[in-house]
DNA sequence: GGCGCGATGTATCGGCCCGATACATCGCTA
DNA sequence: TAGCGATGTATCGGGCCGATACATCGCGCC
């Protein structure tokens, strides 16, 4: 999950950790906190030891001159790491759907084809239609034995789970009919290029 | 915060680890999926050992009869176990505010004094909200850089935060003005009894 | 009658990820 | 010049999960 991400986000531009961390805090925005340098750290080494991404040479661009001794490393993704990443971003298990899997894979849905998104955001609703079910039989057959605060609880998970699954669902209407998701504000600009590109 | 939980449930009611795996489910709902058996045994082990629970002798009133042979083992909590419930209820750090911490919190607000219920939905709600800034300077600063499906993750993250920090303050007001939760539906059984009351 | 299969039940192992911590440099301000 | 906050890399312990193994019970199906 967090190769994905790493991955996907080297895939638009070279980056040192410390960036990288702040970028998946943006990109991702609720539905994964701020990846933690004790996770951070170890995984671009596996990576890089995978062959997925390398070491950048020093970059003669470091805007702040950063006076030699042990400085920022930059790594940027290999010809490999784009066909693990494009692996990653087309493959659904079960943990696609969780919160953090499916945040991640929808952070990076402009890189996938749109039977994958389809494929994805169903699951995820079949997820969620799951969950909202187990909390409407809590509701309805253990109500009387829990107290007003827990029942209260379920009731805000219920109808957290009732606007996603509308969500969802106006989201693979539009992708059926082959739209983006309707951006209000930005109607305008439909197909907004992004300015960070691929690098060749 | 897991033994937060698994003591919560053993006050109510003596248990045995399938039966506390699945109270649990129904009980956090959304906050916590199911806690998995390779956490549940383990924990149940470290608490014994700190004294907090233990093994009830073997229970003559089982049910399925179960016939001898490494039988399920059924734990109750000790005087020291309630101590620390009690503890580890009333205090607040910055995990207390986290999606998990908040859950397990306000599931055993039953057992809180109105003071502290009063602090973590504060402090649960500062949480979001700084969530809630966060995204929305995501949205007017870097939006015209990110695409339009990280764009529509934001944006519904967001719609999110603020549903919650309405939610979180209506019950503040709530419990401000000494109100339980309001429970559309069972507004005829206020204050309903719990079937489960502490055992002596 | 017997057979499998799903629910009940306890337990372990590898691995992901987090929080705390340490250390070093840079730029700003007092 | 001294401190402080942002930038930056790195490690360690621990919590929790998913997969797996093993054993018993009750049920339906042929």
């Amino acid at each position: 999950m967090l190769d994905m991400a790493i991955l996907g986000l080297l895939q638009e531009n070279p980056m040192h950790g410390y960036e990288l961390r702040k970028e998946l805090a943006t990109k991702l925005g609720t539905i994964r906190a701020a990846i933690s340098y004790g996770t951070l750290y170890p995984t671009l080494k596996r990576l890089q030891a995978a062959g997925w991404i390398t070491e950048s040479e020093a970059d003669p661009s470091m805007i702040p001159p950063m006076t030699s001794k042990r400085g920022r490393v930059i790594y940027k993704i290999t010809a490999e790491g784009k066909e693990r990443f494009a692996e990653l971003l087309a493959q659904a298990g079960p943990e696609t759907y969780d919160d953090a899997g499916f945040g991640v894979h929808f952070a990076f849905f402009a890189r996938t084809d749109q039977a994958t998104r389809l494929r994805i955001l169903e699951g995820r609703r079949r997820r969620i239609e799951e969950r909202r079910e187990g909390l409407r039989d809590v509701l309805s057959r253990a109500g009387e034995r829990l107290d007003a605060y827990t029942l209260e609880l379920q009731r805000h998970g219920l109808d957290a789970c009732e606007r996603e699954v509308r969500w969802l669902e106006e989201l693979i209407t539009n992708e059926r009919s082959g739209r983006a998701p309707e951006t209000p504000g930005t109607l305008n600009t439909p197909q907004t290029p992004r300015p960070h590109e691929d690098r060749p």
